[in-house]
DNA sequence: TTGTATGCGTTATCAT
DNA sequence: ATGATAACGCATACAA
């Protein structure tokens, strides 16, 4: 049943059954109502690419993510999604997911912003030296970023975590508590946000006047083994460290394991401060929590996302918009005092 | 641009322009190549919706997720969602991820199916007594359901894991290692994988003679916490359990945790089995793995039922396809005879 | 308040 | 091998 059948069934144009349907005031009431039932009594449900191609909106938003060297969709990637999912639609927006290889990912975007299919889109863990942000902004696609680049970050919309500041401070917490050999368990440091949380820690060390020991510094997937693995390395070196500071929940877990097969204790022979996203799986809570951590909701950071790319969306003339949150410190119970000190 | 445009460009109509783009026989290779060079070189691309009410098809699948009680977009969701996507992808479909409250649903699956916008759905996460399949079996949409129902499965479409299968010979495993209290952590039971999963559980008891104590069967959400929870509970009881049966390696990192706590040994005072979907972030691989499990690929799940949904839309009249995995048995150091044994 | 005519950008049908 | 014309199903400017 399409809107000229029901508009035959109803005797009426179909000018007015579109009226009627869509809110339109000039409408009788008496008329709306009985197109109204008539909708639902036949099941009517207006084509969607017929609606959208009238309208020139797709009310659709895409989020293009990378099936890369490093798997982008994780545990982080599905809170976020999920934050962002509900908004759009509680707005009455559709939610595109697009996994490509990285090689055919910028034709992708040529073709969203040509064939007119979505609105606008959310670009995903800004890369150092990243290409996609210019090539947005060159085929005038409405986007948002999640995290932003290294520099020239005032001409486009963002939200990001202060991951510098957060690292910076949980590795003067950890300074203050008499650690002097601290290892950062980080992510990819060809990701932005990585490469900001290692400077963070870099500086706090600088700052100390603590040499710099490569030997305590990892960078690859945030994944549990990762923690277990660089926490196998480190606690088998002449002088171990005894703190170790891990970029999430993922590799806290497995560094835990390596602690126990060690035969210490997590949180007394060795400290460790997290960067909390909150997944929702591995609730980190309670009156003490697990880990001493810096949290930053990612659930949250995909509502307030969609929020931002809708609004842009509706109002594409209302500028560039940026939002810096600053993750919360938390203390919890895997840091002390350094077992000698 | 448009394909008028275009075609006004090359001076030839829009009927052969659209041809020549389609690959259809007809035109010349001279026209074909002329057409082809213009529109890349205009960065022409056609219009999606355009293309979709035309023809007809969506080229769209849709995975609706109900945001309820148990959030549905977990881990295991997004393992699952990146095998499907990819697949999608590749066979030139868009993947729509729709977050709905479940109130909701039901009109959400209504409008689909009336208002063409995708070709089919996937059902995820059936539960005993789940209305879906009703309904979109009455509304003719297409669809395959990642599990089945309790019964009456022989006339739709669906990849299931063997989970009442796998648990009984989980349990038969660690009765024959001389267990005799097996505690069980299970899913929501109202899902029907985890009823499956328990009933397993329950007949191999039952057939060992063993009587069944609530006190130590567990069914919530399968997180870390869970696990943790579980085992502090447990362990205080006064003939406490020598071994656990866990439903995902994510409690199974918290009953580790726990075991910890107490003092004990993981594969030595306390034997797990996990059942082990082959998350990405938490390889539990390995020469020797941690855990003793049964394991069954959630990616590769989603690959095939993806698969199975395609070629159902390309061959409406295939008949129903079903899939029954057998989950594979994996040793691991997480397993052992009980202490006193 | 309702209806007519036209456009949205393709593909499909039928000519030539 | 190419073109004119009619769908596809809706929305909207303009008329009545």
């Amino acid at each position: 049943m399409n809107l000229k059948q029901l508009a035959d069934h109803l005797k009426l144009s179909p000018t007015t059954v579109s009226r009627a349907l869509n809110g339109y005031p000039e409408v009788s009431e008496k008329t709306r109502n009985r197109v109204l039932a008539a909708a639902e009594a036949n099941h009517y449900h207006p084509s969607h690419h017929a609606t959208r191609l009238a309208k020139g909106k797709a009310h659709v938003i895409a989020h293009v993510v990378p099936l890369s060297v490093h798997t982008m969709i994780n545990p982080h990637f599905s809170d976020f999604i999920a934050g962002a999912g509900l908004t759009y639609a509680k707005a009455g927006y559709d939610m595109i997911l697009r996994v490509v290889m990285e090689s055919e990912e910028e034709a992708v975007y040529r073709s969203f912003a040509k064939d007119g299919r979505v609105d606008g889109v959310i670009v995903h863990g800004p890369r150092v030296g990243d290409t996609r942000i210019a090539l947005l902004q060159d085929l005038g696609l409405p986007f948002v970023v999640h995290g932003r680049t290294m520099a020239d970050d005032a001409d486009y919309s963002w939200l990001d975590v202060n991951n510098f500041r957060a690292f910076e401070r949980a590795t003067n917490f950890l300074l203050d508590l008499g650690h002097q050999k601290i290892a950062l368990v980080n992510g990819f440091e060809d990701m932005v946000f990585a490469a900001r949380r290692r400077d963070g820690y870099l500086k706090a060390l600088k700052d100390a006047g603590i040499p710099i020991d490569p030997e305590i510094m990892f960078s690859s997937e945030m994944v549990e083994p990762q923690g277990y693995q660089a926490l196998k390395k480190v606690l088998k070196q002449a002088k171990a460290p005894t703190a170790i500071l891990l970029s999430s929940i993922l590799p806290a877990l497995g560094a835990v394991r390596a602690i126990h097969e060690a035969g210490l204790v997590p949180g007394k022979d060795v400290s460790l401060v997290v960067f909390d996203d909150q997944l929702s799986f591995l609730q980190n809570s309670g009156d003490i929590p697990m880990f001493t951590s810096l949290r930053s909701s990612i659930h949250d950071a995909g509502t307030r996302v969609a929020e931002m790319l809708l609004s842009k969306i509706n109002q594409p003339d209302s500028g560039f918009c940026h939002e810096l949150w600053e993750a919360e410190f938390v203390l919890g119970s895997s840091t002390a005092r350094p077992p000698q000190a």
